[in-house]
DNA sequence: ATTGTTGTTTAGATAAGTCTAAAAATAAGT
DNA sequence: ACTTATTTTTAGACTTATCTAAACAACAAT
């Protein structure tokens, strides 16, 4: 039996540790997950005392096969719900994040497996963010962020890195949802700025921005 | 801010007290909540403390009108859940409740709002329970149980008191259920017991069963 | 190699929800 | 009315998840 609180750290040591195969320290884990390093240290002991995590003291933590299992588990179901809220009930992309947190604690194996079918056996998120299958598989997804895209070359956006409502709305007031085609106009030196053309349009966005879009080339 | 069991507690509250009006002994709330006498109190203090109960020592508890729209808002929620359950994700009406007991507590207004116009903004669960509207009003349900059923007359089956799993199993496996069109055909007096005629069928059914299944006159 | 800085762990406290055991209030029985 | 029996409340303890403050380890830098 594993608490709502346990998979929430081990959803936060599968992201900040590339899948959570790489050692993740307690200061990032607390700050991703809005607590204090002593709190973090307490939660690691006890994850890797029900062996969800491999941990040394001092030495950082990584998430076993199981925690791995545990952790692709709970991204599928936040990302099935995320597809839920929008294609049916209306939801847009900057309104999913919050609920889907809650909604992928939800423990029912038809549920999920029902829901999965009901969307038609979706493979990316609203975010553009890959879907694991039931059995934990899901493809990694081709992509270069807008800052290190090449100028003068045709890109599609697939994906963003960061979910925030601040960052989403940004992206609708501008007109730019995945799909949406850019193209890399000039990459100012002095301060990372980039200009990029979209729909005949010409837009400045900051470094900031370029690095938290996520494009493949067209 | 309102915690998962306190939302419960209160359910429980409605519930056994004819729409959280009449006042609920410890016991019987501790009973429900299946915790013992000592933790409802408790919880009786702290709900009376944020406004959701009345209570006095010794008297027992009622619900607030606070604690009423919260009450009615949980089970709407539930029942939305179980329409969803039933007549989107291929749940049978006895494997609802228990996902449903979990997902009555996800948090968003437009959540709720958005699944009952999803769903079409269904009046009734699929055990025949009333689902309230957004402003918390429901009708009634006209019902007798077929223990207090009258003989020759023929009644529609419209709700059941008991969403067991056993129970619903039950009525699965003599092909009973909502809309069903039962007669009585004879009371036992020394242990009333039912014989009944449903669609040409004769069957025989405990007193149990009679006090759990609800109709209508046809 | 000693010092200083940063990162991590431990010690001790707190709040929510639960329990057992004991005390107090109410209800029932004679 | 007095004595039981039942119900309810209180007292004290435990678990989970959190915090602050203090101790300890690792890493840099001179
Ligand atoms: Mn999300
Ligand atoms: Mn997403
Ligand atoms: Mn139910
Ligand atoms: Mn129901």
């Amino acid at each position: 039996m594993i608490t709502l609180t346990e998979e929430n750290y081990i959803k936060a040591i599968f992201h900040l540790g590339n899948q959570g195969s790489v050692t993740v320290s307690t200061n990032a884990l607390a700050e991703a997950m809005n607590t204090k390093a002593s709190s973090a240290t307490d939660m690691i002991k006890k994850l890797a005392e029900k062996n969800y995590a491999n941990y040394k003291k001092y030495q950082g933590v990584s998430l076993t096969a199981d925690g791995k299992r545990v952790a692709v588990n709970i991204i599928r179901k936040h990302r099935l719900w995320e597809v839920f809220l929008v294609d049916k009930l209306n939801f847009t992309w900057d309104q999913v994040h919050d609920v889907a947190e809650q909604l992928e604690h939800i423990k029912s194996q038809k549920l999920i497996d029902e829901l999965d079918a009901f969307l038609d056996f979706p493979t990316h998120d609203p975010h553009g963010d890959p879907i694991p299958d039931k059995h934990g598989k899901f493809e990694h997804v081709e992509k270069t962020s807008l800052s290190n895209a090449k100028e003068g070359v045709n890109y599609i956006c697939v994906g963003v890195n960061d979910s925030s409502v601040d960052f989403l709305k940004y992206l609708n007031n501008n007109a730019i949802a995945l799909g949406t085609v850019i193209k890399v106009l000039h990459k100012e030196p002095f301060d990372h700025s980039i200009k990029i053309a979209i729909e005949g349009r010409e837009l400045m966005v900051s470094q900031i921005v370029g690095k938290n879009l996520f494009l493949k080339e067209n």
